[in-house]
RNA sequence: GCGGAGGUUGCCGAGCCAGGUCAAAGGCGACAGACUCAAGAUCUGUUUCCGUAGGGGUUCGCCGGUUCGAAUCCGGCCCUCCGCACCA
């Protein structure tokens, strides 16, 4: 069925309104949400996948009964919507292509360009997506409830984001400090991935770095580095042959950097005074003072220094840096290695063993050098322990040793934090990226004990599906730490406590299904004051005394009360269905900010994590060119084919891949299906009542094994079961001349009920031509409704095509194409003597029948006594089999004694002629 | 390195938690047959090896162990993927 047959239900649900509930206390209620999409873009057959699998579920729990709430609402917060119209202003070639492609699958070719024109309002790149959204949410036919629809930028919503913030506030989840952020020196901002030239894919992250002060008598070197354990290794200093130092005095000191690294000095301390330039030959002919042990080094040129990398200096620790090593050697330096780690584990490496593994013989062999670095720093972080020759730190393992070395340097104010990129960065227009550091910058603070604690409580109450995920979840909440929750700028809500400042994108979108359950009535209130004063929302949202909110107009009084019986009635969330990258951020935040702020019975219920989607293989993404829009689905694929491929093809939990062949093979059971229904009035003459009884009583098997795997959230078993096996089963009934039509009608309505939550539309369709008249998605249908299966009915069917299926392999073993078949069935007595030896009775046969012993023995996994007649079901058969193999078949009872070989019960014996 | 997931018969992918009924579901692909002028679609069968009687052998990353019995449980090893963050 095509696209405007599902445009049509589509329409009819909408106007029927039949996805609108309302809180009714007689009813059980399942709210399931899916996180809001950016509205930065359209959305693609990837994203597709959770809201997909989300709508099915809804659909299932309407149909067990269930009174469902599935809402959508959309987000905006945030810097990349101002970066994409900022973009599109500045008239940047790749933005303006990537939205032009967007936009010609939703716009006529001339209206383009006014469109684009538009996008340089940040606004109306956010209204313009997600109106598309909803229609293209529409067009798949999903059962949203858009009556509670807001974004994250509306004004009532700010209000609610706000009195959050002033909860975690008075809580003492708040903080306020100091913080690096990559930052652009010609823009003068902080900037983000999307800021940076290739940031996407290839991440730009702050690395902290420890500066380290040498002491000379005019002036000190300062020296940044990673591994700050190694400095009782120090040799001497590297400086290079080809940059410029620079004198400058900070805190009452006198240091040298590099010109570039004091650029960056002056974004991340306060107060530094630029002295001027110093001549290499000042440095060389220095004397400096390690730290701590304060001997006397001297540093010399080496090509490896890097002046824009750290301070443009670096300490020498050649008995762990291969670096060190090589320029020690290349120089012809006459300086012993001091080795301060040894190794604990089976891997011994060391810089001179890696230098011959892997064949260094100068720094011009940067690759290896940098392999071998990275090796032997891993092997020294994690297996590395102090040696005797490190003071107070001797006998530590690596990573201790580093804090506390740190720590001792800081405190001796021969030390402190530098951040550096991690590789060279600029932005997209083409200016230097460095580490800034911002102070007064606005934190949650995620690591508080007793809120850890609660968090924890909460996921172990919850349901996960995989299970999986509950420690990974655990683990997300254990590893938060201070989080910053505001930026100087994007769309969003301001800061309560300081206006300077809007609230960061994910740390604004925690709470906010609780909105979905009385969003067009807290917005009424909020339109009635200008504003939503604490009391109210605390009554609504936190359990709040009616008492506290008497003072307001009385209209206001009832709207609150009616939010709050909404709120009651529907929160929490029952299930959250999003993908994995989710987890250890906003699932994480979710969780948390509800156990700091809400009571107990509104918090989570359960969350189900939703595996990728890969198209043909890869990964999706718009600058590949592989994304297909949700838009191009509806109408080139149709939306029941695309659900039914995302509930069939593979477990919510796995890798799905959109490809041609899958594609193919599941439009084609589609359509079989579709077929069946269309061809319902043809006449089969000969019906075949056995068939059909097996038939029915498999379809009840598969409706029970559809209803347990649904509740457990085994969609593709449950499709499995009650799409593609009852398929099969019809496809059965016609090779053994059943009519399949006559089978059909019986199962029909129920059929299409179950298959409803996936291919709605397909099933309105056919339930409304048979002659029903409301709609398939308002019905219900649940286990207990199911019918009887005839347990025999399916053990004789089973029966007969082991008899077949033995028929074959015989055939197939001997070479044979027999021109009869003679089937015996076993003897009563072979039958009783069956009876007795399957309880072990072997004693008590009687002796004419022991005989038949060790020819037991050998069978006794095929004999099966469940079947009541095999005489009558063979004889019953009898032209079926000879229709199958093409020649006469004989079915006899066997002869009372046992020959050499026997027919035994479920096992009739088999000759060929 | 840490944490998580996983390695199944040509491919994808169930099974493993609750050991036997597992040579191991389902799909795709391949092969053969039916239908057709033909192709496609559809249907039937085959698709680890051996086998002139429904049988047997060898298989579920590798090596051991527990057990009457292991794809399934335990231990070790090898390999792959994902996360390790402040980014929506």
């Amino acid at each position: 069925m095509g696209p405007s047959v599902e445009r049509k239900w589509q329409k009819k649900w909408l106007e029927a309104g039949i996805f609108e509930p309302e809180p009714d206390s007689g009813r059980k209620k399942f709210f399931i949400t899916v996180p809001w999409p950016y509205t930065n873009s359209s959305l693609h057959v990837g994203h597709g996948r959770t809201y997909t699998t989300a709508d099915i579920i809804a659909r299932y729990k309407r149909l067990s009964g269930y009174n469902v709430l599935f809402p959508m609402a959309f987000h905006q917060s945030g810097t990349p919507i101002l970066a994409f119209s900022e973009r599109i202003r500045r008239g940047d070639k790749q933005t303006l292509q990537l939205y032009r492609d967007t936009l010609r699958e939703y716009e006529k070719e001339e209206d383009i360009e006014k469109r684009i024109e538009q996008f340089k309002e940040p606004q109306n790149i956010a209204t313009y997506f997600s109106e598309r959204i909803v229609k293209d949410f529409n067009n798949l036919g999903y059962s949203i409830d858009w009556r509670s629809r807001f974004t994250s930028g509306d004004l009532f919503y700010q209000e609610f984001v706000k009195w959050q913030f002033r909860k975690l506030n008075s809580l003492g989840l708040i903080k306020n400090g100091e913080y690096p952020v990559l930052y652009s020196i010609n823009d003068r901002n902080a900037v983000g991935e999307d800021d940076i030239s290739d940031g996407d894919i290839d991440k730009v992250t702050i690395e902290e770095f420890t500066g380290v002060i040498f002491k000379g008598k005019d002036f000190s070197l300062i020296a940044a580095s990673l591994r700050p354990e190694t400095v009782y290794g120090i040799t001497n200093l590297w400086i290079s042959p080809d940059c410029s130092y620079v004198r400058f005095r900070m805190n009452e000191g006198t240091y040298v950097v590099s010109e570039e690294a004091l650029e960056k000095f002056q974004y991340q301390h306060q107060g530094i005074e630029i002295l001027g330039p110093v001549k290499e030959s000042e440095i060389l002919s220095s004397v400096f003072e390690t730290p701590l042990e304060h001997r006397k080094i001297k540093a010399y040129t080496s090509s490896f220094v890097d002046p824009d990398n750290g301070t443009g200096v670096v300490y020498s620790v050649p008995g762990h840096a291969v670096w060190d090593y090589m320029a020690i050697k290349d120089a012809g330096l006459k300086l012993e290695p001091i080795k301060v780690l040894s190794l604990t584990g089976t891997d011994q490496s060391t810089v001179e063993s890696l230098v011959k593994e892997l064949d260094i013989h100068s720094l011009g062999d940067t690759d290896k050098i940098k392999e071998a670095t990275q090796r032997l720093y891993k092997l020294e972080f994690y297996d590395g322990k102090m040696m005797e020759n490190n003071g107070k730190f001797s006998g530590l393992g690596s990573e201790k040793a580093r804090d506390g070395i740190k720590n001792e340097l800081f405190q001796k104010e021969e030390g402190f934090i530098f951040y550096e990129t991690s590789r060279k960065a600029q932005t997209r227009s083409g200016s230097k990226v460095i580490v800034a550091v911002l102070s007064n910058q606005w934190f949650i603070d995620y690591s508080v004990d007793w809120w850890k604690k609660a968090s924890h409580e909460v996921v172990n109450s919850m349901f996960f599906y995989p299970e999986f995920y509950r420690n990974a979840m655990n683990d997300a909440v254990d590893w938060l730490r201070e989080r910053p929750c505001a930026r100087r700028r994007g769309i969003g809500t301001k800061l309560p406590f300081d206006d300077e400042w809007v609230i960061e994108s994910l740390s604004d979108s925690t709470l906010y299904p609780i909105i979905y359950t009385n969003q067009p009535t807290i917005s009424e209130i909020f339109h009635l004051l200008g504003k939503i004063p604490d009391e109210i929302l605390e009554y609504v949202y936190n359990d709040g005394q009616e008492e506290s909110i008497k003072h307001f107009d009385s209209e206001v009084v009832q709207l609150a009360k009616k939010a709050r019986i909404a709120k009651d009635y529907w929160y929490g969330v029952d299930i959250r269905l999003t993908a994995a990258p989710h987890i250890s951020n906003h699932l994480a935040f979710y969780i948390m900010n509800h156990a700091a702020l809400l009571p107990k019975r509104d918090n989570p219920k359960g969350i189900i994590i939703s595996g990728l989607l890969l198209a043909n293989g890869a990964k999706i993404s718009k600058s590949k060119g592989n994304a297909i829009s949700l838009l191009k689905i509806s109408t080139k694929f149709t939306a029941d084919l695309y659900r039914l491929f995302v509930a069939v093809s593979a477990d919510i939990s796995s890798v799905l891949d959109w490809n041609e062949t899958e594609i193919a093979a599941v439009r084609r059971k589609y359509e079989s299906f579709v077929e069946y229904f269309n061809n319902e009035e043809a006449k089969v003459q000969s019906g075949n009542s056995q068939v059909e009884d097996w038939f029915l009583s498999k379809f009840n098997l598969h409706l029970r094994e559809y209803f347990t795997r649904m509740d457990a959230f085994d969609i593709r078993g449950a499709y499995i079961s009650v799409f593609y096996e009852v398929l099969n089963d019809l496809k059965y009934v016609e090779n053994r001349g059943g009519n399949v039509y006559s089978c059909l009608g019986k199962i029909r309505d129920q059929w299409l009920k179950v298959m409803a939550p996936v291919i709605p539309h397909t099933c309105e369709e056919i339930w409304s031509s048979t002659g029903h008249t409301g709609f398939i998605s308002a019905e219900e249908f649940s286990i207990a409704q199911v019918g009887r299966s005839e347990e025999s009915v399916i053990i004789t069917e089973n029966y007969l095509q082991q008899t077949v299926t033995d028929l074959r392999e015989i055939m197939k073993a001997t070479g044979i194409s027999p021109k009869t078949i003679d089937i015996e069935v076993c003897s009563n007595e072979v039958r009783e003597a069956a009876a007795e030896m399957v309880e072990n009775r072997l004693k008590d046969l009687p002796n004419n029948l022991k005989p038949l012993i060790p020819e037991f023995m050998k069978i006794r996994k095929n004999v099966n006594l469940e079947i009541a007649d095999e005489f009558e079901i063979l004889t019953r058969n009898r032209e079926y089999m000879e229709s199958l193999f093409g020649c006469k078949v004989n079915v006899s009872r066997a002869k009372v004694y046992p020959g050499k070989k026997n027919a035994w019960p479920g096992r009739p014996l088999i000759k060929l002629n």
